[in-house]
DNA sequence: CTAGGGTTAG
């Protein structure tokens, strides 16, 4: 591939890898130094050639000519080099990047180890992995700032695995230790794999390496670990480096604070957010802090929180960065109030992928199917290109409308119009809209022609919507390969354990049950909560300690006889007991959602929307029931589940009893 | 040459 000169200067046999003492290691110890010329830039500097012409068309950014005038020049220095490495950066050209690469070697810098950082670093930037991988292979002298640019390489371009391996051979092959530089970039490699092996362990194993190099108080080292704990899902290990860092700053709370948003511990996350503010004077929160506190209240779909928070957004001034508008939108929409959010989207000067996602989705999770494609469409004419995620967005939206048609001929477009190959995200999406509208078989037909390995977002897809149309054959298939793929996730077991049940088949129901807990795995129990006054107040079915317990559930009974009369028949098929038809609704009675709008009624002014948060999908008979509610308390709800956002009104909900 | 963030997900 390359055909470069061998080096007049350093005549060196190639070796991929080797150790790294005996003279070698004299020669690139002050050879590494910026300051300290090669043989060949010794002379040049004796000549005092400082090539003043490139390297000032460098700086005025005119690449072109400084490569046209490099072309005639005897004597580039490093600094030279340096300089228009650098400008092929900037100018993002990989051809320039080449010739000037080639030019370099012809001048006896190819055993450089300062260029060689250099190029490494910019073949990282222009994407070119493999140029990056053959500048280091080639180079004889590597010091530890080669290793660290390569890993650096390697880890953005997703090739952790192969960064912990040369890591390895680095430790024992080499005479090289690692620095601060190097640990952050091998802690990042931990969670940057293309494989699907966990590096968690391999993380520890650096985590004790640090330690014992007494890299304890370096922010930056620091910062990593607890975020590679966070992207493990370690929250408690995150937490215990966090917690013993001697040195904190914003990154290191914000670190923090997004750990806990992105594992669902959002409570904890505002609460971080709040020690953040009290504890420390010094320590600021910026635009990156308020996004991940942002996530946290919409989470837990804290509207009231999530305006103080934008209130205090403007004062500081980061209302005009563009991720904390988007996450502005994000937080108003899965609020419930897509209003607030449509303002905000509309007021944002300049928009990005990103925006326009969270439109689009903020108007998916309402039901809104033809608004969010029709948001599709204006990003597109406004020229901003989809991202994978546009369509993953885009394709829910149709599912939760129930736009069939729309979605296929948006799923055809992804590879026709955009290039974008449909990943096992879109193939769920897909499966979900047909399934939901009750086309098992086109939906499983899309899962036997799939072109990539149908992940469990698929087959969950699928047993979703034999869940919601009880179809048993079908979902004894998916849960067959789900509990393949993922046998600790519980709730695969609960929906076909729910699916048995309301085809009344006992046994079988018993038998999952069985095997849940044979694996140690719980039913997640449902939860349930509402904002009242900035407070959060949380309900399960088997709560005995809330004080107005015995309120919640008198005021529920009234209106359950109310709604008897009226003609209304609980629905009890999501008990998973064979039990008398009376025992079922005493137990959907005290479903969490009921609690929470129960005492929504009590303890919030009328003429206010009653805005409710629950963990998992809404049950049918909470849906029934707090449609009869919306209508006979004369009062507005809005109940968020983990799927989307239902709008009781009037005694109807905006999903039209679609979802 | 180093650390944290937005949109999606049955």
């Amino acid at each position: 591939m390359w055909a470069f000169q061998a080096a007049p200067t350093i005549q060196q046999p190639y070796l991929p890898l080797h150790f790294n003492n005996g003279p070698i290691t004299r020669i690139s110890s002050h050879l590494h130094h910026p300051t300290t010329a090669t043989l060949r830039t010794a002379t040049a500097t004796t000549t005092n050639n400082k090539n003043p012409l490139i390297q000032s068309l460098c700086k005025k950014g005119n690449l072109k000519e400084a490569i046209q005038v490099l072309s005639h020049e005897p004597n580039p220095t490093q600094q030279t080099y340096e300089l228009l490495i650098l400008s092929c950066s900037r100018k993002n050209s990989l051809a320039d990047g080449e010739k000037v690469h080639r030019k370099l070697v012809n001048d006896g810098f190819d055993e450089d180890p300062f260029l060689a950082t250099k190029l490494i670093n910019m073949y990282s930037d222009l994407d070119s992995i493999d140029h990056a991988r053959q500048v280091f292979d080639k180079l004889y002298n590597r010091t530890i700032y080669v290793w660290n640019a390569l890993f650096r390489a390697l880890t953005l371009a997703g090739h952790g695995d192969e960064v912990l391996n040369l890591y390895r051979r680095m430790n024992y092959r080499t005479g090289l230790l690692s620095d601060r530089f190097t640990y952050t970039y091998v802690l990042k490699a931990c969670v940057a794999s293309e494989s699907l092996v966990s590096l968690l362990r391999k993380g520890e194993e650096i985590h004790a390496h640090i330690l014992r190099d007494g890299y304890e108080s370096q922010v930056h080292v620091m910062t990593t670990l607890v975020d590679m704990y966070a992207r493990f899902g370690c929250v408690s290990s995150a937490g215990y480096v966090f917690d013993e860092m001697p040195m904190k700053n914003v990154v290191s709370w914000s670190a923090m604070i997004a750990c806990y948003a992105k594992n669902g511990r959002p409570f904890e996350a505002l609460e971080l957010f709040r020690d953040m503010m009290l504890e420390t004077l010094d320590v600021l929160p910026n635009s990156v802090t308020m996004v991940s506190v942002l996530q946290a209240c919409a989470a837990l779909a804290a509207l009231e929180q999530g305006k103080l928070i934008h209130g205090y957004i403007l004062r500081k001034g980061l209302d005009s960065v563009l991720p904390v508008i988007s996450a502005l939108v994000t937080l108003y929409a899965r609020c419930g109030n897509l209003k607030l959010g449509r303002r905000v989207f509309d007021q944002m000067v300049k928009r990005d992928v990103v925006s326009w996602n969270s439109m689009i989705s903020s108007y998916g999770i309402h039901g809104f199917g033809g608004k969010a494609i029709e948001v599709f469409k204006e990003m597109l004419n406004s020229g901003v290109p989809p991202s994978p995620i546009s369509f993953v967005s885009v394709l829910g939206a149709c599912s939760h409308a129930g736009l069939v048609e729309e979605g296929k001929i948006l799923f055809q477009s992804m590879v026709r119009e955009h290039c974008i190959y449909p990943t096992v995200e879109h193939y769920a999406c897909m499966v979900d809209l047909l399934g939901r509208a009750n086309r098992l078989d086109e939906a499983a037909k899309i899962i036997e022609d799939m072109r990539i390995e149908p992940g469990a977002k698929v087959w969950g897809a699928l047993l979703g919507s034999c869940r919601i149309h009880c179809n048993v054959e079908l979902a004894k298939r998916a849960s067959r390969r789900l509990f393949e793929l993922e046998p600790r996730n519980a709730g695969n077991y609960v929906l076909l354990a729910e699916i048995y049940a309301e085809a009344r088949m006992w046994e079988e129901v018993k038998r999952v049950k069985k095997d849940l807990e044979a694996r140690g795995l719980q039913k997640v129990s449902g939860c349930s909560w509402i904002e009242v006054r900035r407070k959060i107040y949380s309900f399960t079915s088997v709560d005995e300690f809330n004080p107005q317990i015995e309120q919640l559930h008198a005021l529920l009974l009234n209106l359950l006889m109310e709604m008897k009369e009226k003609g209304y028949v609980p629905e009890t098929k999501v008990v998973l007991y064979d039990l008398a038809e009376e025992e079922k609704e005493r137990i959907v009675l005290g479903h969490s959602e009921k609690l929470a709008v129960a005492f929504g009624l009590i303890n919030s002014s009328r003429g206010g929307t009653i805005r409710i948060t629950k963990n998992l999908r809404l049950c049918e008979d909470c849906h029934s029931v707090t449609k009869f509610i919306s209508k006979y308390a004369d009062r507005e709800i809005l109940v968020r589940d983990v799927n989307r956002i239902h709008h009781f009104k009037d005694g109807v909900c905006s999903c039209e009893d679609y979802w």
